[in-house]
RNA sequence: GCGGGAGUAGCUCAGUUGGUAGAGCGUCAGCCUUCCAAGCUGAAUGUCGCCGGUUCGAACCCGGUCUCCCGCUCCA
């Protein structure tokens, strides 16, 4: 345990250190769970959703895409069901220091009577033997209608306090009835407290004519409400796809861990709306392709795993997670959902507008049904990153800091290292990077002995190293040095392009999916 | 939000019973001209997280606050 701190905390140093990730606002003693990418991180950032994006939008000719905007209309989040889902009433037991959802507390208690009635039955049962009816029982008896009645008159007045948001009410219904914590059976309950997961803001400059409204929790429901101006310009058929990257906004609680939880982060998501019916198979076929997409990346297969929901969220009837090994464990990566029709319908609803697709082979009208791709793009990019950052131990024993970012998605492909800066060197280094430029990503360094700065390179993530020395004046050679192996080949200036293409370029990776 | 730990240079960390801050690495300039971080010379960089208190004097003691890490909790 100690050494995966250590080595988190040094995956967050490194990101410090090389330019990849900085604590937002930081003069300032910082925000909380807000993080800013800084000019490695955001060329890693980029390239992780370029490879995304031509792997979900570009190589599939049924997926297109989107880029909706954060605001939405406030209905959007009722339809959603954020509006109830995120606002949770939070309650703290004083003694036990544990934070419970008030709401939660509640039915606990309201079940726990459920057991009550079940031993009323059962005691009876055995009373009456073979002559009892436990339909008449239960419509008659009266501790057992007792029962009842207090359950539903609980759940009435839970129900109308948390509409009316009298968390006072909330409570003093929890002091009335006794409620234990379960962990240590105190009673000594905090207030209880509206979490809103959401964050609010206002359209309008004026006070008395804002209209409320919410950052987006999720970028889902941007494709929704789009669903059919997209598939209609589009002249796609089901089933297909709708993918869109971009910044969600939730009010955690707690979030920790780095760029693991924030604030305000990215999600790559894709929408695929398929015949009622067809769902299972795709989410089965989407599930394997994700799982593939990351496989692609080559961080190792044993540190994947699926996470299959038990418990189900309230649109969807099958989830999972694909999990990857964190330092600090596995952790959700990205889920794949069958989210049915619960998000199309839930807009109909509440806007009044048909969002249904005719189907032409099956002469049929119908409201899709939704397998859902998500994956959050900061928590790929610590992934990916903190499995990169290796410390390896040199064959003369020294010790080596190298990031072996998967070479596809590496903020710079190649340092161009003039061997001295002299000799006219550094002009023909200048030449090399001016034609590859147009290509690559290619950084110039002349400070410092040739070996230290093959190691900041090699710190940096830069796959490839391109020394000029005095040979190349003669011949036009250079040496090129892999980050991963460290060996050196000689080889012609004019075929450095193709040299790096072979191993950088998208096609080439995409095509091992 | 609660409990525990922490905050000193870009990074890692010293800092004595309270006496005006240091090291290594890194960065920058110059020398050297070298193919795997280790040559030479020089330089820059800190309101010691922030605010207040005690004191002649606070990085150090006290209070508050912010931030980070771990655990709880939550997680569409």
């Amino acid at each position: 345990m100690a050494k995966q701190e250590d080595q988190f905390k040094k995956v967050i140093s490194h990101a410090k250190e090389y330019g990849y990730v900085f604590q937002s606002s930081e003069i300032y003693d910082g925000l909380s769970a807000v993080y800013d990418y800084a000019q490695n991180g955001i060329e890693l950032k980029k390239n992780i959703r370029d490879y995304w994006w031509k792997a979900m939008v570009q190589l599939n000719e049924n997926i297109v895409g989107l880029d909706s905007a954060i605001f939405m209309h406030p209905t959007t989040w009722k339809a959603s069901g954020h509006v109830d889902a995120f606002n949770d009433p939070m309650i703290d037991n004083k003694d036990s220091k544990k934070r419970y959802r008030a709401d939660v507390l509640v039915e606990d208690y309201v079940g726990k009577i459920d057991t009550k009635i079940e031993k009323e039955i059962k005691k009876a049962a055995k009373r009456f033997g073979e002559a009892f009816n436990e339909e008449e029982f239960v419509a008659t008896n009266k501790r057992v209608l007792d029962y009842k009645a207090k359950q539903e008159q609980i759940l009435k007045r839970l129900g109308e306090s948390l509409t009316n948001e009298d968390l006072e009410d909330v409570k003093a219904l929890i002091e009335e009835l006794g409620i234990a914590c379960p962990l240590s059976g105190s009673k000594n309950w905090t207030e209880v407290k509206q979490f809103n997961l959401m964050f609010g803001t206002k359209l309008g400059a004026s006070a008395d004519s804002a209209m409320d409204l919410y950052l987006r929790p999720e970028t889902a429901q941007g494709i929704f409400v789009n669903f059919l101006n997209v598939q209609k310009t589009s002249r796609m058929k089901i089933p297909f796809g709708i993918a869109q990257t971009g910044k969600a906004f939730r009010n955690e609680i707690v979030a920790r861990q780095f760029i693991f939880r924030m604030r305000e982060f990215e999600q790559m998501e894709m929408q695929f709306f398929v015949r009622p019916g067809e769902q299972k198979k795709w989410y089965d076929t989407w599930k394997e392709n994700r799982l593939n997409w990351h496989l692609s990346l080559g961080l190792g297969k044993e540190n994947y795993r699926f996470h299959d929901h038990e418990k189900l969220a309230h649109y969807a009837d099958a989830a999972a997670d694909i999990e990857f090994k964190f330092p600090f464990g596995f952790k959700e990566l990205e889920g794949i959902h069958s989210r049915t029709d619960f998000d199309l319908k839930a807009h109909e609803e509440h806007s009044g507008k048909k969002l249904q697709y005719f189907d032409n082979e099956i002469n049929e009208k119908y409201t899709p049904y939704v397998v859902e791709t998500s994956v959050g793009l900061d928590r790929l990019f610590l992934a990916i990153f903190s499995n990169s950052l290796q410390e390896e131990t040199l064959e003369d024993g020294s010790e080596r800091t190298v990031l072996r970012l998967p070479a596809v998605i590496a903020p710079y492909k190649a340092a161009v290292l003039p061997l001295v800066k002299k000799d006219g060197l550094p002009e023909i280094a200048h030449k090399i990077i001016d034609d590859l430029k147009f290509d690559f990503n290619v950084m110039y360094d002349e400070k410092d002995a040739i070996g230290r700065r093959y190691r900041r390179q090699d710190a940096n993530g830069t796959p490839f190293c391109i020394t000029v020395d005095h040979d190349t004046l003669n011949d036009n050679t250079v040496t090129i040095r892999h980050r991963d192996t460290m060996e050196q080949k000689r080889v012609p200036i004019s075929e450095l392009r193709s040299i790096i293409d072979d191993e950088v370029s998208m096609r080439k990776w995409l095509q091992k999916i």
